[in-house]
DNA sequence: TCGTGTTCTGGGAGCGTTCACAGAATAGGT
DNA sequence: ACCTATTCTGTGAACGCTCCCAGAACACGA
């Protein structure tokens, strides 16, 4: 009886060399395309690779370099969320694609509890990546202070404001925020309230500011109400709510697309007209804001650039490619339908 | 003028062994929870590891084991399915959870194009993961093939028919579309079509197949239309044209939520009642579901536990635990709900 | 006191690369 | 013919860890 054979010894460089007859370095030089190899060294060397079926082992080559060529994108979302929001969905694809460009893995770790966030905070400072993206990060989030801490070179996508000097791209909440609540109140409405949600994130809080700074004397804080999710239920909840308090109410800004979905639903029961008798505008330009009826007016934010964006960004960090700013803002745009 | 401080050289286990005065094997031994290491040793070590701030390499430790306690999930969509389906994101939580709880961690390997296909299996063939997992594979996909020959322990969620061999978690896309498909044609309807999408998957071709197992001597192939992809829009365009074919139908089984969603929205527009002139019914008990009205009758599948299933498998896999069956069916439920 | 386990420790060898350096071969100019 | 650049090649030394073996230290009973 045979042990069962233990999967065969992979190649390895030597190998290569020993089949091509040239030394270890004439691979290695070969294998990253240096200068300076003959053209018969490198066919020799070629038809070696493909006899013997090498692969870099990719762990040695880290060691030895001290680099990966791979991105971690730290993605902290509860679960629920995580499902429902098209923004991480459309900024990871952005980064994979800037990455892919320069042959860059992208290596997405999720964290759903605080076990996770020990395992990737161990998983990023052991060398298994050369920088890090963190999206949607909460205010003192640990993950993203154990990041901050590890010296790895990271961009943030969004801007947690506890945390200084630090890389970040993101857009202008408070500004779009701002203009599209005036854009609201230019439809002449009286009574306007929002639904404010995540106001431990940058996001949140922001959004919350600029309408604020939209009403300014008219800003009514009995007319706000704030939940922790960016969901559906979240704007059902608070709609309610703001009825109760406020029946005559006349126009809403929601935090997110999904919770003026939910908002938007509970007018509708209530036997209100949207935008006859109450005006609602959202935020993301998600699927959501074409599903509802009427189509919800809402500021679009480019997601899959953000992502690109912070790769670029992230990439320029690794190479020492110098920067103007740490910061970038991209441009929103006010996508206006006609639930206002 | 100084050179920049290049980054610090990071403690290694010769620092920790040298500030705790002992050697680097018992070093190692405390690292990996060895027995035999004295207790003052122990708390010697610890004191120094905490003193020079040492944290594992991991490529050195990976090169040394021949392991990273890393898993793989391939994810193969093109964009805009990604950031539809649900699926993907609960069977991902729920590979995350499992591997969580054995402290391995999940690994997102997302292809959007040729080129990352080709990286993605470099990324798999260089040793940066102990196993694979691949969800969402279509027919002669390039990278389940590549996956499959690599000779790491794989697992597919799915099972492309065109593998045979091959370990993996699903469901009974055909037996559980078989008997949706009945159950809506024990209200009576008459004519029955069905808008199928994605035929060159597992799930695609087989929920189509059970379409036809519940019509019988009844299946007209004029009543089924199929695109390439579950998305709304092929539901919008699908039902279209399944009314320009036949205006009487009575009856639709859609691939999946959003198809259906798609699909209720022009019955509506075209004047016809749901379910009072035409039944419908979905896949997935995706949030699709509950958002139309009146809510959708669908299968429920249950992606999380694909994902958890999925992980312990490779998880037995890789630890060369004998498993009974390489092929594992997990169950569905049929929500019955108000669109038939 | 001596043996005989048992617990603990140190250090050599190896994992598969890259890198730097030295030396060989070749080419090109006097 | 010789000298000098230039192109090419081989090799030892890392990289930071684990594995394993040999041996030291200790405990305990005869």
């Amino acid at each position: 009886m045979n042990a069962p054979p233990d999967r065969p010894r992979r190649a390895t460089i030597f190998d290569v060399a020993a089949a091509a007859n040239v030394s270890r370095g004439t691979v290695s030089r070969v294998l990253n395309g240096e200068p300076y190899v003959s053209e018969a060294a490198r066919e020799a060397i070629e038809a070696a690779i493909a006899k013997v079926g090498y692969v870099r082992n990719m762990a040695a080559r880290n060691l030895a370099t001290q680099r990966t060529r791979a991105i971690g994108l730290v993605i902290h979302e509860p679960h629920q969320v995580f499902l429902e929001d098209p923004n991480i969905g459309a900024i990871l694809l952005g980064t994979n694609e800037r990455l892919s460009e320069e042959d860059y893995q992208l290596v997405c770790l999720i964290i759903g509890s605080d076990r996770d966030s020990n395992r990737v905070a161990e998983y990023l400072r052991g060398g298994f990546v050369d920088g890090v993206i963190v999206v949607s990060a909460r205010e003192n989030d640990p993950i993203s202070n154990a990041v901050a801490q590890i010296g790895l070179p990271t961009v943030f996508v969004g801007h947690p404001s506890s945390l200084t000097d630090i890389n970040f791209v993101g857009i202008d909440n408070r500004t779009a925020a701002r203009e599209i609540t005036q854009r609201l109140l230019g439809t002449g409405r009286q009574q306007v309230g929002m639904i404010a949600a995540a106001l431990d994130r940058d996001s949140g809080a922001e959004r919350l500011q600029g309408f604020q700074d939209a009403l300014g004397d008219r800003f009514d804080p009995d007319l706000v109400v704030d939940f922790p999710l960016y969901s559906r239920s979240s704007g059902v909840l608070g709609m309610h709510e703001l009825l109760s308090r406020a029946p005559g109410i006349d126009g809403v800004f929601a935090g997110n697309d999904a919770i003026a979905a939910g908002a938007l639903d509970v007018l509708k029961e209530s036997g209100r007209s949207v935008p006859l008798n109450v005006g609602i505008v959202g935020f993301d330009d998600s699927d959501w804001a074409m599903r509802c009826t009427p189509r919800l007016s809402t500021v679009r934010q480019p997601a899959d650039l953000l992502g690109r964006e912070a790769a670029s960004s992230l990439l320029d960090l690794i190479n020492g490619v110098p920067r103007a700013a740490h910061g970038t803002i991209l441009a929103t745009q006010i996508m206006w339908r006609g639930s206002a």
